[in-house]
DNA sequence: CTGTTAGCGCGTTCAC
DNA sequence: GTGAACGCGCTAACAG
């Protein structure tokens, strides 16, 4: 590898002036500003960013840790991330929490061994990862994303999971469908869903939707979507539409509306929640709330560079509004397609 | 942040006893071992990795860049390969390709700025990637996965697709089929595909299960799934098992023979291929393949590990057998959940 | 505008 | 067994 140095000799300059050509960081004449690029890439010459770091005490550098890398939803934010840092001219350096506490705090230490410039983090649990990321808080600046560890001085940019049941609620309103039911997984299973589980019950009582069935509490997933549809076929009163906490149960929903013979839409419509990869595959398709994963990266690096700028003034606490995909499971394919 | 020299000044010994103590690279007197521990926790002192690697020379760390991290199968490839990295202590470094060939360059050109020890590819594309991967292989070492560039002097490690699709055709055969089609994209598509349909051919030729259907091409996904069961109502002759070459593909099929009222799997069975996250939630869930994503992980990164230890004879070019999950779209409830 | 010099924080000689 | 001194590759401060 060669090295500035190298750069330097073969140029007939000195190291000063490769490093203020190559950085730009001042006015140097043309005709050194050539030689010195040629040099450059006579050697295919690379910056060493250790070194650079090292010295300049900063590195263009984010972390993100998720806590599973695997999840499709986390990969999401991470590829959204990634590729706004990446035309910031900033990398990316993951870590990843395995599911685990434990783990994750590793990473988010072995990450300012690698001195991040910052950190954007989804903690893996609001509470017990909370020593972790107030930790981390102290070394560098962080952004939480999607759940905070409770501490007010962090910030945390998250989506604003009422407002996206509000959209099902008033969607379902403009269809003109006066008796819902919710499915969804027990609400201790994470905040967002007692969110929409409470935002549901408040928009029930006083939105445009009147006439309200009860929750029914399960364990989020196909076969409790499965199950609830049993237990309405039993009770031989049937809504006109039942909302899902989330898309897994939507399809299990769907599913076991299709073996009591029922029609979707027609006879009745579903929605779900957290339009990722499922809701399009589901047939019919699912109507969905969607999160905006994009405008929430943007948002965790924007609140960063801010900081770093020093506009750090009070930690901010952002809910980003999320958006209705209307699909096939609450109207039929002629008025199909629109999205808003 | 707290230097080495302050651990030093606290524990009253000089900066090279701290070094070794820390990095264990030579005995030190007990007491000496206990005093600067002490210091070093006092302070919350963290070696920086920068420096670390500036002098050392190499800096436990590989990079991995994919071609799309928000995919789905590369999502969980990275979280393999970061699990297992992390228990060896090594720290993955993430690029992302975006799905262009150019950014893909930039991406693995800045992990080797980083000084990379090592480099895990998945190109995106096997003749344009070709340049980039090429002259990235010449400055560390790197294994390709999935898919190679044509270079014969670069490691390889990918799934075996064609022993899959054998895997699938003696069940087939177990289950008595004898009408089978293959339903896929076109083989341009991906050399995985490619490879599957040759595969099908060759097993339908010479393998236990015989009078085969023509493949039918398409644009896999959902519509050419639906699309293709209707060219077979059409045609009035029903196989009596469908292969489809994903399994979006598949999830199109079984909805298309839901509409033409045929049973799965009594009157006709279905198949996917590459099981990650679609075949488990469709009803009936699918029998399809399962690649080995975590063994692959394992073996590129114990490739890497050999050639730093010198073991670098000849590139190596590994394929891994995947497995065959068997699920309702092959085989009824009550014989259901074997895997193999 | 350009060159020389001094560290950034570490690991590693080489003397003791 | 321990310490002092050097240098990894680079940028910032200071002269010229």
């Amino acid at each position: 590898m060669a090295t500035m140095r190298d750069v330097a000799e073969r140029a007939g300059v000195s190291l000063a002036t490769v490093s203020r050509v190559l950085s730009g960081s001042r006015r140097v004449q043309p005709e050194l500003v050539e030689r010195v690029r040629q040099a450059s890439d006579d050697l295919g010459y690379r910056r060493n960013l250790l070194a650079r770091g090292l010295r300049r005490r900063h590195t263009d550098t984010i972390g993100v840790v998720v806590p599973q890398a695997g999840d499709l939803r986390h990969a999401r934010l991470v590829q959204a991330l990634s590729r706004t840092l990446h035309d910031r001219g900033e990398t990316l350096l993951m870590g990843d929490g395995h599911g685990n506490v434990e783990v994750e705090a590793e990473a988010l230490w072995r990450l300012i061994d690698r001195s991040v410039d910052g950190m954007i983090i989804v903690p893996l649990d609001s509470e017990r990862s909370g020593p972790a990321v107030r930790a981390i808080a102290e070394q560098v600046h962080v952004v939480q994303v999607e759940r905070g560890v409770g501490a007010a001085d962090i910030d945390l940019v998250a989506v604003d999971e009422a407002a996206g049941m509000r959209l099902v609620l008033d969607h379902l309103a403009d269809l003109d469908r006066e008796r819902t039911v919710f499915v969804t997984g027990s609400h201790v299973e994470s905040e967002g869903a007692s969110e929409r589980l409470a935002a549901y019950r408040e928009g029930a009582a006083t939105g445009r939707t009147r006439a309200v069935v009860t929750p029914m509490l399960g364990i989020s997933g196909l076969a409790w979507g499965r199950e609830a549809v049993g237990r309405l076929a039993i009770s031989r009163r049937w809504p006109d539409a039942i909302v899902c906490g989330d898309d897994l149960t939507a399809l299990g929903v769907l599913d076991g509306l299709r073996a009591a013979g029922l029609q979707v839409p027609d006879d009745i419509v579903v929605t779900g929640f957290d339009d990722v990869g499922l809701a399009e595959v589901s047939s019919p398709p699912l109507t969905t709330v969607r999160r905006p994963l994009g405008q929430v990266a943007d948002a965790a690096i924007e609140r960063l560079d801010g900081a770093r700028r020093g506009e750090s003034d009070a930690a901010v606490g952002w809910r980003l509004p999320p958006s209705l995909v209307v699909r096939e499971s609450t109207v039929a394919p002629a008025a199909e397609g629109s999205t808003r």
